[in-house]
DNA sequence: GAAGAACACTAAACGGGAATCACCCAGCCG
DNA sequence: CGGCTGGGTGATTCCCGTTTAGTGTTCTTC
Protein backbone atom coordinates (compact mmCIF):
# COMPACT_ATOMS: atom_id res chain seq x y z
CA UNK A 1 0.00 0.00 0.00
CA UNK A 2 2.72 2.16 1.06
CA UNK A 3 5.22 3.94 -1.92
CA UNK A 4 8.20 4.79 -1.93
CA UNK A 5 8.29 8.58 -2.00
CA UNK A 6 9.97 10.26 -4.80
CA UNK A 7 11.90 13.22 -5.84
CA UNK A 8 13.05 14.77 -2.58
CA UNK A 9 14.85 17.29 -4.11
CA UNK A 10 13.56 21.08 -4.43
CA UNK A 11 11.30 22.04 -7.37
CA UNK A 12 12.60 24.73 -8.88
CA UNK A 13 10.45 28.20 -8.20
CA UNK A 14 8.39 28.94 -11.64
CA UNK A 15 9.04 32.22 -13.76
CA UNK A 16 6.51 34.96 -13.27
CA UNK A 17 3.25 33.71 -14.96
CA UNK A 18 4.23 30.05 -15.18
CA UNK A 19 2.71 29.63 -11.74
CA UNK A 20 0.10 27.86 -12.93
CA UNK A 21 2.17 25.03 -14.62
CA UNK A 22 2.55 23.95 -11.03
CA UNK A 23 -1.66 23.08 -11.09
CA UNK A 24 -0.87 20.63 -13.37
CA UNK A 25 2.45 18.86 -11.75
CA UNK A 26 0.37 19.08 -8.60
CA UNK A 27 -2.41 16.93 -10.32
CA UNK A 28 -0.08 14.57 -11.56
CA UNK A 29 1.70 13.97 -8.37
CA UNK A 30 -2.09 13.62 -6.47
CA UNK A 31 -3.52 11.38 -9.17
CA UNK A 32 -0.02 9.04 -8.57
CA UNK A 33 -0.27 9.15 -4.78
CA UNK A 34 -4.38 8.63 -4.95
CA UNK A 35 -4.07 6.13 -6.63
CA UNK A 36 -1.93 3.95 -5.15
CA UNK A 37 -2.78 4.91 -0.91
CA UNK A 38 -6.38 5.47 -1.46
CA UNK A 39 -7.86 9.09 -0.19
CA UNK A 40 -6.56 8.85 3.36
CA UNK A 41 -2.91 8.31 2.34
CA UNK A 42 -3.04 10.95 -0.57
CA UNK A 43 -1.92 13.49 1.76
CA UNK A 44 -1.11 17.26 1.67
CA UNK A 45 2.22 17.43 2.93
CA UNK A 46 3.28 13.72 0.42
CA UNK A 47 2.05 15.37 -2.44
CA UNK A 48 3.34 18.33 -1.93
CA UNK A 49 6.83 16.53 -1.36
CA UNK A 50 6.43 14.86 -4.34
CA UNK A 51 6.14 17.52 -6.62
CA UNK A 52 9.38 18.97 -4.53
CA UNK A 53 7.22 21.71 -3.07
CA UNK A 54 6.32 22.99 0.28
CA UNK A 55 2.47 21.97 1.72
CA UNK A 56 1.46 25.85 1.30
CA UNK A 57 2.25 26.32 -1.75
CA UNK A 58 -0.62 23.92 -2.59
CA UNK A 59 -3.35 26.21 -1.34
CA UNK A 60 -2.27 28.85 -4.04
CA UNK A 61 -4.39 26.71 -6.75
CA UNK A 62 -6.62 24.61 -4.49
CA UNK A 63 -8.74 25.70 -2.18
CA UNK A 64 -8.60 22.05 -0.19
CA UNK A 65 -7.53 18.90 -0.08
CA UNK A 66 -10.78 17.63 -1.43
CA UNK A 67 -10.60 19.83 -4.70
CA UNK A 68 -7.51 18.20 -5.46
CA UNK A 69 -8.95 14.69 -5.36
CA UNK A 70 -11.90 15.56 -6.02
CA UNK A 71 -10.87 17.52 -9.90
CA UNK A 72 -8.56 14.00 -10.51
CA UNK A 73 -12.00 11.71 -10.07
CA UNK A 74 -14.32 14.01 -11.95
CA UNK A 75 -11.81 13.37 -14.76
CA UNK A 76 -11.96 9.58 -14.09
CA UNK A 77 -16.00 10.38 -14.24
CA UNK A 78 -15.74 12.25 -17.00
CA UNK A 79 -14.41 9.16 -19.04
CA UNK A 80 -17.04 6.82 -17.38
CA UNK A 81 -19.73 9.15 -19.14
CA UNK A 82 -18.01 9.38 -22.62
CA UNK A 83 -18.04 5.78 -22.55
CA UNK A 84 -22.19 5.93 -21.61
CA UNK A 85 -22.03 8.45 -24.82
CA UNK A 86 -20.65 6.27 -26.94
CA UNK A 87 -22.43 3.06 -25.36
CA UNK A 88 -25.47 5.20 -26.63
CA UNK A 89 -24.92 5.82 -30.20
CA UNK A 90 -24.33 2.03 -30.59
CA UNK A 91 -27.16 0.93 -33.02
CA UNK A 92 -28.17 -2.13 -30.94
CA UNK A 93 -30.92 -2.66 -28.76
CA UNK A 94 -31.93 -0.97 -25.49
CA UNK A 95 -31.19 -4.11 -23.32
CA UNK A 96 -27.61 -4.38 -25.21
CA UNK A 97 -27.04 -0.93 -24.36
CA UNK A 98 -27.77 -1.38 -21.01
CA UNK A 99 -25.90 -4.64 -20.33
CA UNK A 100 -22.84 -2.64 -22.03
CA UNK A 101 -23.05 0.05 -19.69
CA UNK A 102 -23.11 -1.43 -16.51
CA UNK A 103 -20.56 -4.12 -17.48
CA UNK A 104 -18.74 -0.58 -18.63
CA UNK A 105 -19.22 0.79 -15.31
CA UNK A 106 -18.46 -1.77 -12.74
CA UNK A 107 -14.89 -2.27 -15.29
CA UNK A 108 -14.40 1.25 -14.50
CA UNK A 109 -15.24 0.69 -10.94
CA UNK A 110 -12.66 -1.83 -10.63
CA UNK A 111 -10.15 -0.52 -12.73
CA UNK A 112 -10.35 3.00 -10.53
CA UNK A 113 -11.10 1.81 -7.00
CA UNK A 114 -10.19 4.44 -5.33
CA UNK A 115 -11.98 6.78 -7.29
CA UNK A 116 -14.85 4.63 -7.39
CA UNK A 117 -14.54 4.79 -3.40
CA UNK A 118 -14.34 8.64 -3.04
CA UNK A 119 -17.11 9.25 -5.55
CA UNK A 120 -19.66 6.49 -4.33
CA UNK A 121 -18.61 4.95 -1.79
CA UNK A 122 -18.57 8.15 0.79
CA UNK A 123 -21.02 9.93 1.89
CA UNK A 124 -19.35 13.20 1.20
CA UNK A 125 -20.49 15.42 3.77
CA UNK A 126 -16.55 15.79 5.38
CA UNK A 127 -16.24 17.83 2.43
CA UNK A 128 -16.03 21.27 2.05
CA UNK A 129 -15.22 22.43 -1.49
CA UNK A 130 -17.57 22.71 -3.76
CA UNK A 131 -16.19 20.37 -6.36
CA UNK A 132 -18.26 17.98 -4.62
CA UNK A 133 -21.34 19.54 -6.53
CA UNK A 134 -19.82 19.09 -9.80
CA UNK A 135 -18.75 15.09 -9.60
CA UNK A 136 -22.18 14.74 -8.09
CA UNK A 137 -23.22 16.39 -11.70
CA UNK A 138 -21.20 14.22 -13.51
CA UNK A 139 -22.35 11.09 -11.82
CA UNK A 140 -25.82 11.84 -12.09
CA UNK A 141 -25.17 12.50 -15.78
CA UNK A 142 -23.82 8.98 -16.26
CA UNK A 143 -26.72 7.60 -14.36
CA UNK A 144 -29.53 9.46 -17.00
CA UNK A 145 -27.54 8.37 -20.05
CA UNK A 146 -27.82 4.83 -18.53
CA UNK A 147 -31.51 5.88 -17.78
CA UNK A 148 -32.14 6.29 -21.99
CA UNK A 149 -32.21 2.74 -22.91
CA UNK A 150 -34.24 1.53 -19.54
CA UNK A 151 -36.85 4.02 -20.35
CA UNK A 152 -37.10 2.67 -23.98
CA UNK A 153 -37.21 -0.56 -22.11
CA UNK A 154 -39.96 0.28 -20.06
CA UNK A 155 -41.61 1.97 -22.86
CA UNK A 156 -42.35 -1.24 -24.80
CA UNK A 157 -43.67 -2.77 -21.75
CA UNK A 158 -40.89 -4.98 -21.09
CA UNK A 159 -40.65 -4.34 -17.67
CA UNK A 160 -41.60 -7.20 -15.30
CA UNK A 161 -42.01 -5.08 -12.09
CA UNK A 162 -41.44 -1.30 -11.02
CA UNK A 163 -41.56 1.75 -13.28
CA UNK A 164 -38.63 2.45 -15.37
CA UNK A 165 -36.96 5.08 -12.78
CA UNK A 166 -37.15 2.36 -10.17
CA UNK A 167 -35.53 -0.21 -12.45
CA UNK A 168 -32.40 1.55 -13.56
CA UNK A 169 -32.33 2.94 -9.88
CA UNK A 170 -32.20 -0.71 -9.00
CA UNK A 171 -29.85 -2.20 -11.79
CA UNK A 172 -27.59 0.40 -11.04
CA UNK A 173 -27.00 -0.12 -7.21
CA UNK A 174 -26.90 -3.66 -7.68
CA UNK A 175 -23.80 -3.49 -10.05
CA UNK A 176 -22.89 -0.84 -7.63
CA UNK A 177 -22.98 -3.31 -4.44
CA UNK A 178 -21.09 -5.90 -6.24
CA UNK A 179 -18.12 -4.18 -7.34
CA UNK A 180 -18.42 -1.93 -4.06
CA UNK A 181 -18.09 -5.24 -1.79
CA UNK A 182 -15.42 -6.58 -4.15
CA UNK A 183 -13.08 -3.36 -3.80
CA UNK A 184 -13.78 -2.85 0.11
CA UNK A 185 -13.34 -6.51 0.91
CA UNK A 186 -10.56 -8.00 -1.23
CA UNK A 187 -9.60 -10.02 0.75
CA UNK A 188 -13.31 -12.05 1.30
CA UNK A 189 -13.12 -15.24 -1.07
CA UNK A 190 -15.23 -14.03 -3.73
CA UNK A 191 -15.65 -16.20 -6.50
CA UNK A 192 -14.51 -14.86 -9.41
CA UNK A 193 -15.50 -11.35 -10.40
CA UNK A 194 -15.74 -12.16 -14.44
CA UNK A 195 -18.76 -14.60 -13.56
CA UNK A 196 -19.97 -12.54 -11.06
CA UNK A 197 -20.89 -9.53 -12.92
CA UNK A 198 -22.09 -12.14 -15.38
CA UNK A 199 -24.57 -13.48 -12.66
CA UNK A 200 -25.57 -10.04 -11.40
CA UNK A 201 -26.25 -9.09 -14.88
CA UNK A 202 -28.25 -12.15 -16.12
CA UNK A 203 -30.00 -12.21 -12.88
CA UNK A 204 -31.23 -8.59 -13.24
CA UNK A 205 -31.51 -8.15 -16.49
CA UNK A 206 -33.80 -11.18 -16.82
CA UNK A 207 -35.55 -10.61 -13.41
CA UNK A 208 -36.40 -6.81 -14.57
CA UNK A 209 -37.03 -7.12 -18.66
CA UNK A 210 -39.29 -9.49 -20.73
CA UNK A 211 -37.50 -11.04 -23.75
CA UNK B 1 -25.91 15.25 12.79
CA UNK B 2 -24.19 17.42 15.66
CA UNK B 3 -25.86 16.44 18.61
CA UNK B 4 -25.32 18.48 22.11
CA UNK B 5 -23.13 17.27 24.10
CA UNK B 6 -24.68 16.38 27.73
CA UNK B 7 -23.08 15.26 31.01
CA UNK B 8 -20.40 18.24 31.35
CA UNK B 9 -20.56 17.34 35.19
CA UNK B 10 -17.59 15.30 36.21
CA UNK B 11 -18.63 11.69 37.01
CA UNK B 12 -17.55 10.18 40.37
CA UNK B 13 -14.29 8.00 40.50
CA UNK B 14 -15.42 4.45 40.82
CA UNK B 15 -14.80 2.43 43.67
CA UNK B 16 -12.43 0.08 43.64
CA UNK B 17 -13.48 -3.22 42.05
CA UNK B 18 -15.93 -1.13 40.27
CA UNK B 19 -13.77 0.12 36.99
CA UNK B 20 -15.31 -2.00 35.08
CA UNK B 21 -18.46 -0.19 34.93
CA UNK B 22 -16.74 2.08 33.67
CA UNK B 23 -16.84 0.12 30.50
CA UNK B 24 -20.54 -0.22 30.26
CA UNK B 25 -20.90 3.58 30.44
CA UNK B 26 -18.55 4.57 27.54
CA UNK B 27 -19.96 1.95 25.30
CA UNK B 28 -23.13 3.23 25.95
CA UNK B 29 -22.17 7.00 25.39
CA UNK B 30 -19.99 6.31 22.60
CA UNK B 31 -23.16 4.07 21.10
CA UNK B 32 -25.28 7.11 21.35
CA UNK B 33 -22.71 9.49 19.71
CA UNK B 34 -21.58 6.77 17.03
CA UNK B 35 -25.39 6.55 15.87
CA UNK B 36 -25.75 10.35 15.58
CA UNK B 37 -22.55 11.41 14.23
CA UNK B 38 -21.36 8.33 12.98
CA UNK B 39 -17.55 6.97 12.72
CA UNK B 40 -15.21 10.47 12.06
CA UNK B 41 -18.17 12.40 14.74
CA UNK B 42 -17.38 9.52 17.56
CA UNK B 43 -14.39 11.24 19.16
CA UNK B 44 -12.21 9.72 21.78
CA UNK B 45 -12.71 13.21 23.14
CA UNK B 46 -16.44 13.08 23.05
CA UNK B 47 -17.16 10.29 24.19
CA UNK B 48 -14.99 11.01 27.12
CA UNK B 49 -16.53 13.94 27.77
CA UNK B 50 -19.93 12.32 27.60
CA UNK B 51 -18.80 9.41 30.16
CA UNK B 52 -17.91 12.77 32.44
CA UNK B 53 -13.95 11.16 31.77
CA UNK B 54 -10.71 12.47 30.51
CA UNK B 55 -10.31 10.86 27.63
CA UNK B 56 -6.87 8.94 29.05
CA UNK B 57 -9.49 6.66 30.86
CA UNK B 58 -10.62 5.22 27.71
CA UNK B 59 -7.74 3.24 27.23
CA UNK B 60 -7.96 1.79 30.30
CA UNK B 61 -10.67 -0.43 29.00
CA UNK B 62 -10.69 -0.49 25.67
CA UNK B 63 -6.83 -0.89 23.29
CA UNK B 64 -7.96 2.07 20.52
CA UNK B 65 -11.19 3.98 19.41
CA UNK B 66 -11.64 1.01 16.72
CA UNK B 67 -12.25 -1.70 19.66
CA UNK B 68 -15.15 0.88 20.93
CA UNK B 69 -17.49 1.04 17.72
CA UNK B 70 -16.40 -2.39 16.55
CA UNK B 71 -17.97 -3.70 19.77
CA UNK B 72 -20.88 -1.37 19.26
CA UNK B 73 -21.11 -3.17 15.64
CA UNK B 74 -20.89 -6.32 16.67
CA UNK B 75 -23.45 -6.35 19.58
CA UNK B 76 -25.35 -4.89 16.21
CA UNK B 77 -24.12 -7.38 13.28
CA UNK B 78 -25.36 -10.21 16.56
CA UNK B 79 -28.85 -9.40 16.06
CA UNK B 80 -28.49 -9.71 12.50
CA UNK B 81 -27.17 -12.91 12.80
CA UNK B 82 -29.96 -13.96 15.67
CA UNK B 83 -32.70 -12.68 13.10
CA UNK B 84 -31.22 -15.10 10.25
CA UNK B 85 -30.94 -18.06 12.40
CA UNK B 86 -34.75 -16.96 13.36
CA UNK B 87 -35.52 -17.24 9.54
CA UNK B 88 -33.57 -20.38 8.90
CA UNK B 89 -35.22 -22.16 11.24
CA UNK B 90 -39.08 -21.33 9.64
CA UNK B 91 -40.74 -24.28 8.03
CA UNK B 92 -40.99 -22.13 4.64
CA UNK B 93 -39.70 -22.61 1.30
CA UNK B 94 -36.18 -21.94 0.57
CA UNK B 95 -36.88 -18.87 -1.46
CA UNK B 96 -39.31 -17.55 0.93
CA UNK B 97 -36.41 -18.01 3.32
CA UNK B 98 -34.15 -16.33 1.78
CA UNK B 99 -36.15 -13.43 0.61
CA UNK B 100 -37.15 -12.86 4.47
CA UNK B 101 -33.08 -12.66 5.17
CA UNK B 102 -32.22 -10.20 2.39
CA UNK B 103 -35.75 -8.00 3.53
CA UNK B 104 -33.99 -8.15 6.83
CA UNK B 105 -30.73 -7.28 6.21
CA UNK B 106 -31.63 -4.46 4.22
CA UNK B 107 -34.28 -3.09 6.65
CA UNK B 108 -31.26 -3.42 9.32
CA UNK B 109 -28.75 -1.50 7.28
CA UNK B 110 -31.52 1.42 6.60
CA UNK B 111 -31.74 0.79 10.98
CA UNK B 112 -28.56 1.39 11.41
CA UNK B 113 -26.71 3.67 9.08
CA UNK B 114 -23.59 4.35 10.99
CA UNK B 115 -22.79 0.84 11.91
CA UNK B 116 -23.78 -0.60 8.56
CA UNK B 117 -21.46 1.92 6.64
CA UNK B 118 -18.22 1.02 8.68
CA UNK B 119 -18.59 -2.49 8.89
CA UNK B 120 -19.85 -2.83 5.32
CA UNK B 121 -18.38 0.05 3.42
CA UNK B 122 -15.33 0.50 4.83
CA UNK B 123 -12.24 -0.89 3.89
CA UNK B 124 -11.08 -1.73 7.55
CA UNK B 125 -7.25 -1.59 6.39
CA UNK B 126 -6.85 1.89 8.80
CA UNK B 127 -8.28 -0.92 11.94
CA UNK B 128 -5.11 -1.74 14.40
CA UNK B 129 -7.36 -3.57 16.39
CA UNK B 130 -8.25 -7.11 16.53
CA UNK B 131 -11.60 -6.56 16.95
CA UNK B 132 -11.97 -6.69 13.30
CA UNK B 133 -11.29 -10.03 12.94
CA UNK B 134 -14.60 -10.32 15.35
CA UNK B 135 -16.23 -8.69 13.37
CA UNK B 136 -15.73 -9.94 9.78
CA UNK B 137 -15.75 -13.65 11.43
CA UNK B 138 -20.13 -12.47 12.42
CA UNK B 139 -20.16 -10.97 8.91
CA UNK B 140 -19.12 -14.00 7.42
CA UNK B 141 -21.35 -16.86 9.95
CA UNK B 142 -24.43 -14.37 8.22
CA UNK B 143 -23.54 -14.80 4.84
CA UNK B 144 -23.09 -18.69 5.70
CA UNK B 145 -26.60 -18.45 7.45
CA UNK B 146 -27.74 -16.94 4.32
CA UNK B 147 -26.43 -18.98 2.00
CA UNK B 148 -27.87 -22.51 3.31
CA UNK B 149 -31.52 -22.01 1.72
CA UNK B 150 -29.47 -20.69 -1.43
CA UNK B 151 -27.78 -23.83 -1.66
CA UNK B 152 -31.20 -25.96 -1.19
CA UNK B 153 -32.62 -23.81 -4.04
CA UNK B 154 -29.35 -24.81 -6.62
CA UNK B 155 -29.63 -28.81 -4.73
CA UNK B 156 -33.41 -28.33 -6.84
CA UNK B 157 -31.65 -27.15 -9.46
CA UNK B 158 -33.46 -23.90 -9.75
CA UNK B 159 -30.44 -21.95 -10.15
CA UNK B 160 -31.01 -20.23 -13.65
CA UNK B 161 -27.52 -19.31 -13.89
CA UNK B 162 -24.11 -19.52 -12.03
CA UNK B 163 -23.04 -21.95 -8.84
CA UNK B 164 -24.84 -21.63 -5.59
CA UNK B 165 -22.08 -19.32 -4.18
CA UNK B 166 -22.11 -17.26 -6.98
CA UNK B 167 -25.93 -16.70 -6.66
CA UNK B 168 -25.43 -15.97 -2.91
CA UNK B 169 -23.14 -13.46 -3.56
CA UNK B 170 -24.79 -11.63 -6.20
CA UNK B 171 -27.94 -11.81 -3.69
CA UNK B 172 -25.83 -10.07 -1.07
CA UNK B 173 -24.42 -8.16 -3.29
CA UNK B 174 -27.06 -6.28 -5.03
CA UNK B 175 -29.11 -5.62 -1.72
CA UNK B 176 -26.02 -4.28 -0.27
CA UNK B 177 -25.73 -2.27 -3.31
CA UNK B 178 -29.27 -0.70 -2.77
CA UNK B 179 -28.65 0.24 1.27
CA UNK B 180 -25.37 1.39 0.85
CA UNK B 181 -25.92 4.16 -1.90
CA UNK B 182 -29.39 5.03 -0.10
CA UNK B 183 -27.12 5.42 2.73
CA UNK B 184 -24.24 7.24 1.18
CA UNK B 185 -26.40 9.45 -1.13
CA UNK B 186 -29.39 10.44 0.69
CA UNK B 187 -29.75 13.75 -0.99
CA UNK B 188 -30.43 11.98 -4.21
CA UNK B 189 -33.53 11.99 -5.04
CA UNK B 190 -34.96 8.12 -4.61
CA UNK B 191 -38.05 6.67 -5.61
CA UNK B 192 -39.35 5.30 -2.45
CA UNK B 193 -36.64 2.77 -0.72
CA UNK B 194 -39.57 0.05 -0.08
CA UNK B 195 -40.64 0.09 -3.41
CA UNK B 196 -37.20 -0.44 -4.53
CA UNK B 197 -36.30 -3.28 -2.09
CA UNK B 198 -39.09 -4.77 -3.41
CA UNK B 199 -37.99 -4.41 -7.03
CA UNK B 200 -34.48 -5.34 -6.05
CA UNK B 201 -35.92 -8.59 -4.75
CA UNK B 202 -38.41 -9.16 -7.45
CA UNK B 203 -35.55 -8.62 -10.20
CA UNK B 204 -32.81 -10.64 -8.66
CA UNK B 205 -35.17 -13.41 -7.36
CA UNK B 206 -37.15 -14.31 -10.38
CA UNK B 207 -33.71 -13.99 -12.28
CA UNK B 208 -31.82 -16.17 -10.60
CA UNK B 209 -34.52 -18.79 -9.30
CA UNK B 210 -36.80 -20.46 -11.90
CA UNK B 211 -40.53 -21.20 -9.63
C1' DG C 1 20.03 51.15 -13.66
C1' DA C 2 17.36 51.81 -9.44
C1' DA C 3 12.65 51.42 -7.35
C1' DG C 4 8.74 49.05 -6.51
C1' DA C 5 5.02 46.15 -7.29
C1' DA C 6 3.58 41.50 -8.32
C1' DC C 7 4.20 36.94 -7.85
C1' DA C 8 5.93 32.16 -6.37
C1' DC C 9 6.74 30.35 -2.50
C1' DT C 10 7.85 29.16 2.55
C1' DA C 11 8.46 28.74 7.84
C1' DA C 12 5.95 28.57 11.62
C1' DA C 13 1.99 27.98 13.84
C1' DC C 14 -2.99 26.57 14.98
C1' DG C 15 -6.50 23.48 16.28
C1' DG C 16 -8.00 19.06 16.53
C1' DG C 17 -7.60 14.19 15.88
C1' DA C 18 -5.52 9.35 18.22
C1' DA C 19 -2.53 7.57 21.37
C1' DT C 20 1.18 7.38 25.12
C1' DC C 21 3.67 8.66 29.26
C1' DA C 22 4.64 9.65 33.74
C1' DC C 23 2.40 10.44 37.34
C1' DC C 24 -1.31 11.23 41.22
C1' DC C 25 -4.42 9.88 44.70
C1' DA C 26 -7.88 7.19 47.28
C1' DG C 27 -8.83 3.00 49.60
C1' DC C 28 -7.67 -1.37 51.31
C1' DC C 29 -4.61 -4.82 53.55
C1' DG C 30 -1.08 -6.22 56.40
C1' DC D 1 1.13 3.25 60.08
C1' DG D 2 2.93 2.11 55.51
C1' DG D 3 2.79 0.39 51.13
C1' DC D 4 0.48 -1.52 47.18
C1' DT D 5 -2.74 -1.24 43.58
C1' DG D 6 -6.49 0.21 40.74
C1' DG D 7 -8.95 4.34 38.83
C1' DG D 8 -7.91 8.32 36.85
C1' DT D 9 -5.42 12.53 34.88
C1' DG D 10 -2.36 16.45 32.55
C1' DA D 11 1.08 16.99 29.55
C1' DT D 12 3.04 15.40 25.54
C1' DT D 13 3.80 13.25 20.95
C1' DC D 14 2.83 12.73 16.33
C1' DC D 15 -0.05 13.40 12.47
C1' DC D 16 -3.46 15.73 9.88
C1' DG D 17 -5.51 19.93 7.09
C1' DT D 18 -5.25 24.63 7.02
C1' DT D 19 -3.85 29.70 8.01
C1' DT D 20 -0.89 33.61 8.78
C1' DA D 21 2.65 36.40 8.05
C1' DG D 22 6.31 36.96 5.69
C1' DT D 23 10.60 36.20 2.29
C1' DG D 24 12.98 36.36 -1.93
C1' DT D 25 12.92 36.68 -6.90
C1' DT D 26 11.54 38.64 -11.15
C1' DC D 27 9.29 41.76 -14.17
C1' DT D 28 8.03 46.46 -15.14
C1' DT D 29 8.38 51.31 -14.95
C1' DC D 30 10.70 55.45 -14.44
Amino acid sequence: MTVVLKKPHKSARKPKGDGHLRRGEILAAAEKIFIAEGYAGATIRKIAYAVGVSSTALYMHFRDKDQILLEISNDAIERLLDLNIQIAGQPIDPLSRVRLMLEAYMRFALDNPNTYQLVFCSTGDHVKSDKIGETMALGDRCFEKFSEPVHEIAAQGRLRSGSAVQAAEVLWSGCHGLVSLLITKPSRGWSEPEQLMRVMLDGLLHGLVTD
